[in-house]
DNA sequence: AAGGCGTGGAT
DNA sequence: TATCCAAGCCT
């Protein structure tokens, strides 16, 4: 055993707490969609969806999917461009992508079967130390630790551990740990009780700790130093950029859309054309003109402003400086003329959805 | 190792 | 209003 593990597991009863932890989850556990059956499919599904996600965004998300692509076989068969529209809102969308390629390659390596070993499953796309554990331990109730955000919120607490959780290593730290404690007789139960309890009793801010299962078990309620841990280094804030976007009518009044690249930020979702406004200019608008008549040879006059929208994304925030406009001419390759009522069949990101709602707000008048 | 990758809720 | 996120993974 790492060393300083073993020092920590020092005077800690390991089976008084695992089975508190596992009575208290048994008997207070949410009644959650993915916990109504062992489906590995179901339970990589909700996995993959509550990565970074709140539990109250992910039901509704989870129902429609679950109603939509039910089985390993449809998911695998699945149009892109209608699996982004089923996840479009739910943010970080290379998630889907990764899933559906994991799940192609189980229907065609794995006879359609969601593999139980560690090193098979943990090979496949979009599935790190986290979800492996969490996939295995609960629909295979396999021993193999599942440490996200609450379990090493709990776990810094309980063993007063002041590591920066931030940082790979600690995560690792962290697995070590629960290899040493985790019940060998209830893996399910133990991995889902440590998230369980983060989630409801030791939050990140006000702990109830007089509710808390463990709390005989816990360094840093005896002590009083709960609010303090974990340790979390700080993030900066990302850059500001600007664009000038337009919801463009061509002559017959269709409405122009643009896709994304199939890489980075929102890849492969939609859009309304859109510059970035370079600091410094002068006219938006005459500058966005000008830009079309010159990469496209299209005649572009935007008539009004329309709104500005905010977005702020964990790296970086947008501000779109929206408008209405016509178009005449030739349209680029990865550019579409959709009809009014089409627009909405296509997956677009959030703050293009919220220009989109802004322009039929204006068309209502 | 550290930064890219979304969104909406809580405080 | 500003900040910090919430059941992480990829490169």
């Amino acid at each position: 055993m790492n060393e300083r593990v073993s020092v920590l597991l020092k005077n800690f009863n390991i089976e008084e707490f695992q089975k508190s932890l596992i009575e208290w989850f048994q008997e207070e556990k949410r009644n959650l969609p993915w916990r109504a059956d062992k489906d590995p499919y179901k339970i990589w599904v909700s996995e993959v969806m509550l990565q970074q996600t709140r539990v109250d965004t992910v039901i509704p998300y989870f129902y429609r999917f679950i109603e939509k692509y039910p089985n390993i076989e449809a998911l695998a068969n699945a149009d892109e461009q209608e699996l982004l529209k089923t996840w479009e809102g739910l943010g970080y969308y290379s998630r889907v992508k990764n899933l559906q390629a994991a799940v192609k390659e189980v229907q065609t390596q794995y006879g359609g079967v969601v593999p139980d070993e560690k090193k098979t499953f943990s090979k496949l796309k979009g599935v790190g130390p986290y979800t492996t554990g969490a996939v295995l331990s609960i629909a295979y109730n396999k021993p193999i630790p599942a440490v996200d955000g609450n379990v090493m919120r709990v776990l810094s607490r309980i063993f007063e551990i002041e590591d920066d959780i931030i940082k790979v290593r600690t995560r690792k730290l962290f697995e070590e740990l629960v290899e040493e404690i985790i019940s060998r007789e209830d893996p399910s139960s133990f991995n889902q009780g440590l998230m369980e309890l983060g989630a409801l009793i030791c939050k990140p801010t006000s702990p109830d700790c007089l509710l808390c299962p463990v709390r005989d078990h816990c360094r840093a309620f005896q002590h009083g130093t709960e609010t303090r841990l974990p340790v979390k280094s700080k993030q900066k804030k990302g850059r500001t950029v600007q664009y000038i976007a337009a919801i463009l009518l061509d002559e017959r009044g269709k409405v122009v859309i643009r896709k994304r690249p199939d890489e980075g930020l929102l890849a492969s979702l939609w859009e309304f054309p859109n510059e970035e406004v370079i600091s410094g200019k002068k006219n938006m608008i005459i500058d966005f003109e000008n830009e079309w008549l010159d990469k496209y040879g299209a005649n572009v006059d935007l008539l009004e402003p329309l709104c500005v929208v905010e977005h702020v994304f964990s790296h970086l925030t947008w501000k779109i400086h929206a408008f209405v406009g016509l178009v005449k001419g030739e349209l680029p390759q990865n550019m579409k003329v959709v009809a009014f009522e089409e627009v909405d069949e296509y997956p677009f990101p959030v703050p293009y959805q919220k220009m989109w709602k802004e322009y039929k707000k204006k068309i209502a008048i």
